[in-house]
RNA sequence: CGGGACGUAGCGCAGUCCGGUAGCGCACCUGAAUGGGGUUCAGGGGGUCGCGGGUUCAAAUCCCGCCGUCCCGACCA
């Protein structure tokens, strides 16, 4: 392969290079608008299995799906005075409609707690009215100073869940409980592994008690914040009155909890498994799990190929509700391009397995298939073909999770180390840091300012190989917490 | 908002210093051959050189002003 065909080497300029792949992929493209993004067709494709695959989870969880207004007033913001102060900056807001000014300017949502707690407070009057558990798919607008793509837009698509709930302890079960299922999905899904726990007050959602969150691993070492569920207390129902009678007949104010995930996770999809031929799509997140490239030289070759190919798709193709042995395949039948060609476009968009097909394999009756992860070649029997196939892509979907974890663990540093060492690493590429922390928000900010590594979360269950440490990584004082340190997206 | 770079065909760029017919690669269109890892040849279409003003016989090129984009910081899913 000729050098300059390939992409930008990660090592040298990961940014350009996801950009890149971002761009040549066809997953999504620069809009007229400023950090605005048009999702297209082959990126929307990912969007829409990773929706459908939580929308699942969401479902078995007992939630339900609604809709709440874009626009939100802007008294409404500024109840929670917390709320307001996180978010009033990157606001957008509308002053005008239909040609005249408007009494009070309305806020695009940057997100929907406050609209959504607002109708809550109609909705509930029991304890019997609880748990209320709803979900909304949604785009919100945030005006970030700095954008890229599907990591940071202006404008983004995402689901936010939304409870109420009668006890604190309760919502702090459904706070965790959904991190869980974020945790589930990014590593059975995105094949994407995660280290989840609490994030730190500095780092805590507007107006929320406590935040939890979903970190991954970059191949440039950075964390990606990749979803956060977070335990609101009783701060917003407090102030949209969302109040309820008790079993015991007094009232009291609901728990209410909130959990998102965006686009931003087909970013960490590109930088967790690119490389540098391209995007790697994980199998159950593929909109193509399988593309058949034919290959012939007349056209008595063509015709028999492209039928064979053809009788392939109809005996294992389906496009929606994969049932066993069915897979999501198509047929590239372009004509005037060569089959190295297709080979090299459909390994830069990520399909995880190709066939190849010509005429020396149907005379033998076999197939070669080619895994886009390792570029492994094989050939596989025409008979037995659903079988294989959907062998090979399961396989596919772990070796992925394993060797993504495999760099996280090489990257990561889990035994004690000093405060100076940790500024090197810091220099360096980064990695994930498991040390001691006081607790105090002096020794974090003076950690941030000096470094630019951020405490990503106070970790649950993870590194739990390592002693856990006992002094503070900055001050050396006793610690308090355990906390993962890294820079971040 | 501070620091840096850049605006020339859909994309990536050269040309600017030293003013003189608007160029290259990729992509696109037509035709032929080719076809098991990025084909080749021939022909073709596509540009108010970011915008406005100035200097000049003549401006992509020199001067002034403006606008925009990207990168690095502060902010963030």
């Amino acid at each position: 392969m000729a050098d300059d065909k390939k992409l930008t080497p990660r090592a040298e300029d990961f940014s350009a290079w996801y950009n890149e792949v971002v761009l040549k992929a066809e997953l999504a493209d620069y809009s007229p608008v400023r950090g605005c993004m048009v999702i297209r067709p082959n990126g929307y494709g990912i969007w829409e299995r990773m929706q459908r695959a939580l929308d699942d989870k969401f479902k078995a969880t007992g939630h339900q799906n609604a809709y709440f207004p874009l626009f939100i007033p802007e008294s409404f913001l500024h109840r929670e005075a917390q709320h307001v102060e996180g978010f009033a900056p990157e606001t957008a807001v509308v002053t005008h409609g239909g040609g005249k000014k408007l009494e009070e300017p309305l806020v695009v949502r940057p997100t929907s707690e406050t609209i959504i707690y607002a109708m809550f407070a109609k909705w509930v009057q029991s304890y019997r009215d609880l748990p209320l558990l709803v979900n909304q798919w949604a785009n919100v607008v945030r005006w970030e100073m700095r954008t890229r793509l599907f990591l940071r837009t202006l404008e983004f698509l995402w689901q936010e869940g939304h409870t109420a709930h009668a006890t604190h302890d309760e919502a702090e079960a459904e706070t965790r409980r959904m991190l869980g299922v974020y945790r589930d999905f990014m590593e059975g899904w995105m094949a994407m592994p995660v280290v989840t726990g609490r994030k730190s007050d500095s780092e805590r959602f507007a107006g929320a008690l406590r935040t939890y969150s979903c970190e991954a691993m970059m191949q440039d070492n950075k964390a990606l914040q990749a979803g956060t569920s977070h335990n609101l207390g009783q701060n917003f129902a407090k102030v949209f009155d969302l109040k309820f009678q008790t079993e015991s007949g007094g009232m009291d104010f609901a728990w209410n909890t909130s959990w998102g995930v965006s686009t931003r996770l087909i970013g960490g999809l590109v930088m967790t498994h690119g490389d540098d031929i391209g995007l790697r799509i994980p199998p159950l997140l593929a909109p193509t799990e399988m593309v058949i490239v034919p290959i012939y030289r007349t056209d008595e070759e063509r015709a028999a190929v492209l039928e064979a190919a053809d009788r392939i798709v109809q005996r294992l193709g389906a496009w929606e509700n994969r049932e066993p042995g069915r897979l999501r395949v198509r047929v590239d039948a372009r004509e005037g391009i060569k089959p190295g060609a297709k080979y090299f476009e459909w390994e830069l968009r990520g399909v995880p397995v190709r066939m190849e097909l010509g005429p020396r394999d149907l005379a033998s009756n076999q197939a070669v298939l080619v895994r886009r992860d390792t570029r492994e070649k094989r050939p596989v029997s025409l008979d037995t073909l659903g079988e294989d196939v959907a062998e090979l892509l399961s396989r596919i979907q772990g070796d992925m999770l394993v060797a993504a974890r495999e760099r996280r663990e090489q990257n990561s540093i889990r035994e004690r180390i000093t405060y100076d060492r940790f500024r090197e690493v810091m220099d360096g590429p980064g990695a994930f840091v498991y040390a001691g922390w006081c607790g105090s928000a002096e020794c974090e900010a003076a950690i941030k300012e000096e470094t630019k590594a951020t405490i990503r979360v106070l970790p649950d269950e993870e590194f739990r190989s390592a002693e856990a440490p006992t002094h503070c990584l900055k001050c050396g004082r006793d610690a308090v917490a355990e906390a993962i340190w890294a820079k971040a997206y």
